[in-house]
DNA sequence: TTGTAAGCGTTATCAG
DNA sequence: CTGATAACGCTTACAA
């Protein structure tokens, strides 16, 4: 079933099928209700493809996913739903592209199976991104890059978030603090969130006059755990963590609790990541709580507008969300009450 | 740049690049290297949409993914990333269809956007597949559903998986056994892996004269805490869990644990989910690991094969992983040795 | 208000 | 072995 179809059936062209398909030019009523019948009737819907090829615009996105192997956490599955969902809002679809996988990259954005591409992880120097702009292939990514002033991007402001979450927790009495980090791996290759979380917890530590102690930690509970440990036993007079690491928090209350401290009485634990992590444990995590959806949902309408109306501005969007005090922030411990080994 | 220009250039016609391209005709040696040669200068591609009118195949297969607001797991995240793999390596790409987005999901079965379609979490009476089969539109689901024999499926047997975890808590002295099984919202809408489990526990409690007690748990790991309390208040004589919900083993677990039983000691837990899922735990839970790789590069050989073959048989895959033994299965505590409260 | 016809960039058939 | 040329199904000037 074609347009030729329908046209033949209701006795009108080619052309008058499309444009009351369309609403790009006046039809008569008696002519619209006549070709809306046989369309209903016949259930026919235009061929993307085609529409594709005559237009130039395939109707699609791509979204790069971070490769499996660097284990996803579910807040990127939050997020790779939400921004299918925010597409579908527009009438938009989303083709995946499994970063690693340079093929399915090469033929997507080669052979312009998109539109645009959000790039999920991205970092400092990132040739996905490179080779999107070169093809001036619209792409906003999720995170900044070295070249952010030439796409759109989304990004969390950790640096904001880790200072105000060392405030916060300095407000409170707390002097000797640890920051846990994502992998050294991200580190080592300018992963955005990593070295911004790094310098800022640097730099209120030392505006503070506080003792602070900066660790990596992979992206596992059973390193979380093992980070609790040593940083414990590095220094057994800390009274406080502040963690980027969603993935190895559980690990790292795992760890705190096994040393027998009690949160919030003896120890204090506040996290960056999101409400579902955070209140999915026990205790319920105090948490900025990454807002998932909105920034697929942000994303989605940052690409929209950059492909719908061709520009050289393009949308920037930080996000800072509100800490959101649970079970696991309080006042420092009174010295030498704490710590019972 | 498109095929015309790259025949200019070469100084042939367009169906000869187009041959070269293809391989579908012998070219001379000569002329292929000429081709190549500009093709490769101008690092021309052909067009996706293009080719994908011209012989009326897309190249991309649709993924029908639950809906966010069910919350989904880690393991179906993988099994996303392992679809989009598997299928970059037949070069197919992967379009998302959230479920509940209706428009989204006629959208690519109305306007053939993809040649064929995985769905999850099918249900025996899925709508979604009904109409994919009277659209003639080739389909593999993820479960079984009630016209198995018009498509391919993979699926967990579930129904096996949890017979020989009761049969093996039963060998290893248990009497008091409970299943955790999905929310009661998804046995009522017939979904096959909760209704098999439940069957099947029950047939082999029976048959080995065990006590038995199934109870649905919602998919959170605060259900799974609840769970287990109800659990050991309404029979503190159980001695063993086996369950098949992921998303609230950890819950499961702590509720255990917060009971002052000790694993595998004083109570045995076996749980059918990841193994990423059961390492991360502590401790690391006995399971049947769920190969979410290898279900989602099934699931695409199927579907390859259904669309690149057309054919009335359709691939029908069972997967049985083995029981992996970690650190919450042991042999029945002696009576009157248990449950310290 | 409607119809005609020229694309869009491939593939594939049919001659040569 | 290679070149015209007609599909593929739709959109969109341009005419009427």
């Amino acid at each position: 079933m074609n347009i030729g179809e329908i046209a033949k059936r209701a006795g009108v062209s080619r052309s008058t099928v499309s444009y009351v398909l369309s609403g790009k030019r006046p039809v008569s009523e008696e002519v619209r209700a006549r070709v809306e019948r046989v369309i209903e009737e016949s259930g026919y819907r235009p061929s993307a493809t085609a529409r594709a090829l005559a237009q130039g615009s395939t109707r699609a996105f791509g979204l790069v996913i971070p490769p499996m192997a660097g284990h996803l956490s579910i807040d990127q599955l939050h997020f790779v739903g939400s921004v299918a969902e925010a597409a579908a809002d527009h009438d938009y679809d989303v083709l995946l592209s499994p970063s690693g996988r340079e093929e399915a990259f090469d033929r997507m954005l080669g052979e312009r199976r998109v539109d645009g591409v959000i790039v999920m992880e991205t970092v400092l120097h990132d040739t996905r991104v490179v080779r999107l702009l070169e093809q001036s292939m619209p792409c906003v990514t999720i995170g900044r890059t070295g070249s952010d002033a030439e796409h759109g991007w989304v990004d969390l402001d950790y640096a904001g978030l880790v200072t105000s979450a060392v405030e916060r927790v300095a407000e409170l009495g707390h002097r000797r603090i640890a920051l846990v980090n994502r992998p050294q791996a991200l580190l080592d290759r300018e992963y955005g969130p990593a070295y911004r979380a790094l310098d800022a917890f640097e730099k209120t530590v030392v505006e503070l006059g506080l003792q602070g102690r900066a660790v990596c930690c992979e992206d596992e509970q059973s390193a979380g755990q093992e980070c609790a440990r040593e940083l414990l036993e590095e220094d057994p007079a800390l009274t406080a963590v502040v963690t980027i690491n969603e993935r190895s928090l559980e690990g790292v209350l795992r760890g705190l609790r096994r040393a027998g401290l009690r949160l919030p009485e003896d120890f204090s634990l506040v996290a960056v990541t999101s409400q579902d992590n955070a209140c999915g444990l026990s205790p319920q995590v105090t948490a900025a709580d990454v807002p998932t959806a909105e920034m697929g949902r942000r994303a989605v309408e940052a690409l929209h507008k950059a492909v719908t109306s061709p520009t050289t501005s393009f949308d920037h969007v930080l996000l800072r969300p509100d800490l959101v005090e649970r079970g696991t922030l309080g006042p420092a411990p009174a010295p030498g009450s704490v710590h019972p080994r």
